[in-house]
DNA sequence: ATTATCTATAGATCTATAGATAATGC
DNA sequence: ATTATCTATAGATCTATAGATAATGC
């Protein structure tokens, strides 16, 4: 017909949402083709396992999020700015998926071979970006703009503060007893108050 | 025998292990029965339901977090101090508890439900111990003392860097090649930071 | 012919309960 | 008698596959 179709991609799509929503156990083939509009074989046809679906997901995702944070940007600016960028384009990666962290930090707690699955899909990119930001890093704080820092603690406190906003949205809301409404204008504000706090803490000590 | 036995408690263990490693859905009462020595039988006995078991289990863990956080101490110390300690016990709360975090998010995401039992075993504690935090927030940023602050988003920022030091662990350990020797270090290390981080964050605007 | 899609089903769980037996408290 | 524990099983999934049928590409 017109409306092209492509149940596979129909199903990846219906898997992408329910596993992300409710992880890899509590999620049947049988919910997934019903959600994509077919039968249950036709997932396994497709993508023969729940396993192997599942990977072909989680590889996806992982690769977005490494890229969003460590992505070899080469433009001229400076360190300040580079930062700020990073550290606005990891917090919007994760506003429009805002189900991947806990996704990833679920699925690799209650199975822990899939350690194995990360490692081969993001090789050493990690390590290279982090490398380089690291002598960036390095120059700063020589030329006493940034106190000295540890790389992986910076990167840490980046993660930290950006996740949490939306990995903890529901247990916020309970706590502080926002609508959902009031957290949309926190998570806004919330940005801004992230690469404040980063900033800050890289500032070296005065008086 | 000598050696008090107690079912029911060993199945709550058991339990709670469990459901801590790999969520609600991956845990059947069966493998429950196994690790606490009983048949899965024993465990509807006592808790009637996988359900109730887990609720007990999971309201249990919320009360003892919230009272880390939050716990009304009416000590006479300096604000700072007294922010200090809250971190800090907040920070060992989670170390002796690490998979709790984690376990909260995700249950409440992939079943909302639970809010709801959130909501009725917490009561109005968190919003009473927030709002007496905020007043005496409200009094150092009067005095100058501290830039004006939103609770909310101080809060935030501690359960942020509190919890992704563990939350993300297996993750940081991938991408920062870390072995789980060198990250034993960094957690020890990272307690002094988030506490340097949150109150450089409140430190008043100088220059 | 090949590829996409469906129906049907085997075999493996898994939860909850019924009903038997063993242990404990009077 | 009551409470704790066990064996056995019904009924509900759930994954994966076999084999039938429909659609598509030559």
């Amino acid at each position: 017909m017109s409306q092209e179709q492509n149940k596979e991609r129909d199903i990846l799509e219906a898997a992408t949402r329910l596993f992300l929503q409710k992880g890899f156990k509590a999620t049947s083939t049988t919910e997934i083709a019903v959600e994509a509009g077919c039968n249950q074989a036709l997932v396994h046809y497709y993508f023969r396992t729940k396993e192997r679906l599942f990977e072909a997901i989680f590889k996806k995702k992982i690769q977005y999020f490494i890229g969003a944070l460590l992505e070899l940007d080469e433009e001229d600016i400076s360190f300040e700015q580079k930062l700020i960028r990073k550290i606005e384009s990891h917090f919007e990666a994760i506003r429009v998926n805002p189900g991947v962290p806990l996704f990833f930090f679920s699925e690799l707690s209650s199975n822990p071979k899939r350690i194995g699955s990360i490692k081969s899909s993001i090789g050493d990119l990690p390590q290279r970006a982090i490398s380089k930001l690291d002598s960036e890093l390095q120059v700063e704080i020589a030329a006493g703009r940034v106190r000295p820092t540890d790389i992986r603690d910076l990167l840490m406190t980046i993660v930290s503060l950006n996740i949490t906003v939306f990995l903890g949205a529901p247990m916020f809301k309970v706590m502080t007893s926002m609508t959902d409404g009031d957290y949309e204008g926190f998570i806004e504000e919330r940005k801004q108050e992230n690469v404040r706090i980063i900033l800050n803490s890289l500032k070296p000590d005065q008086r």
